[in-house]
DNA sequence: GTACTATACGGAGGGTCCCTCCGCTTAGCA
DNA sequence: TGCTAAGCGGAGGGACCCTCCGTATAGTAC
């Protein structure tokens, strides 16, 4: 299996490398320089040309062949993944802040705005994620589950507390608040005026047990 | 093919013909045919091999030439649009329904349960609805309006008793369960378990006025 | 410094699909 | 029976996806 790995203290320097290798052994150097070449490039190219970019785009801006590019990302989804993690970071982080600075109402409020904002700037992310799972519907993505934790995060907590339904997940929210976004028809304005529709939806009222409550 | 047929009192028999001209010449009797025998080739081809089924398979199923196919349909979403004007149809007539025979509210729970059902049989037209709004965001589609219209009937009669919130529109509320039923992701059970969160959120509660209600 | 080889590079090329163009066919009419 | 506008069909150009394999080189051993 080659993993003898051997020496090299190496090209770890400074770089989070493992994202691109799972315990085999690190990259050349060159190869190395094309990966990180080709996700700076997908980076501008996705936000020029939007959606449809091809993968020769990407490549002709990376310098390099598209054989190059096609050895490191096998699959389109997996340069897209590349490119966006960072972004995901953020999304997960602002998860956690809520979580950690807000009372668990006003955290599934601050959270949702913010996927709400997220998900309308990084449209085309979400969309190539879509496009990913119509071909592949039982593929597993990083990234989603990354998502889905965070959502789930904020949402559990909130049931916990008591001031959210119990009846939906944090996935069946994200199931919900993605697609909406990424409709290639909706507008900001329509985003915003669904969204307090859907958190009504979701919350809980911190009902005083009514006289003529048939469950108690 | 061979099935000449002959001209005999002939196709025009009981054919809504005029959703194909607009006051143009009527359609040669050939040209006529190939129309009626792309759509069923469509209807076809579309259910049977789904999303990306090519235009030449469509073509080939019918037994014409592409030129033929794209001389009546220019543009894909045309094709698509013509396939499934029927089902549009019965959704309208779902939700007509629904407003002749129903109170307010049960008819806004109706019309949207069957709205998901339908989207959800539906999903590789709604899929191509999206796919041609991403190309051409400034479309104007029939049935896209249609459905909007439909929807709208539904929701505005329950706002004027006052059982709906009054922020939305019924286009919102498409806007919202059309792209979240077409997720590939989603599930029935996921779907149905989003619908009460969703209508929860419409609706709005006979509320006794509270006494201490801010605007008042 | 030199030699060796696993690793990586790059782009030609095969496959698929979209759509157009234009010479040929035919329906409908007088 | 002939004429002509309307319609037909498929070859072919363009865009894209992805693979394959001959060539180049980083990293190592000596």
């Amino acid at each position: 299996m080659t993993s003898e790995d051997s020496r090299g203290a190496g090209a770890g320097s400074g770089h989070s490398d493992d994202d691109h290798e799972h315990g085999r052994r690190p990259l050349r150097a060159d190869a190395r320089r094309n990966y990180d070449l080709l996700v700076a490039a997908a980076r501008e190219v996705f936000a020029a040309e939007g959606e449809g970019a091809s993968m020769e785009a990407v490549a002709r801006k990376a310098g390099v062949g598209v054989g190059t590019l096609y050895r490191h990302f096998p699959k389109r989804i997996e340069l897209v993944e590349a490119v966006y993690t960072t972004d995901v970071d953020e999304l997960i982080q602002t998860a956690q802040e809520a979580v950690a600075t807000l009372e668990p109402w006003p955290a599934v409020v601050a959270f949702l705005e913010a996927f709400v904002r997220y998900a309308q700037s990084k449209r085309t992310f979400l969309n190539e994620l879509r496009e990913a799972f119509e071909e592949h519907p039982d593929l597993k993505l990083a990234s989603r589950e990354r998502i889905d934790a965070a959502t789930e995060l904020v949402i559990r907590r909130a049931q916990d507390a008591g001031v959210v339904r119990t009846d939906v997940a944090g996935a069946d929210v994200t199931q919900l608040l993605g697609p909406m976004c990424t409709s290639p028809t909706l507008t900001r304005e329509q985003a915003f005026r669904l969204l307090p529709m859907i958190l009504d939806g979701l919350r809980l009222p911190v009902a005083p047990p009514r006289a003529d409550d048939p469950a108690r």
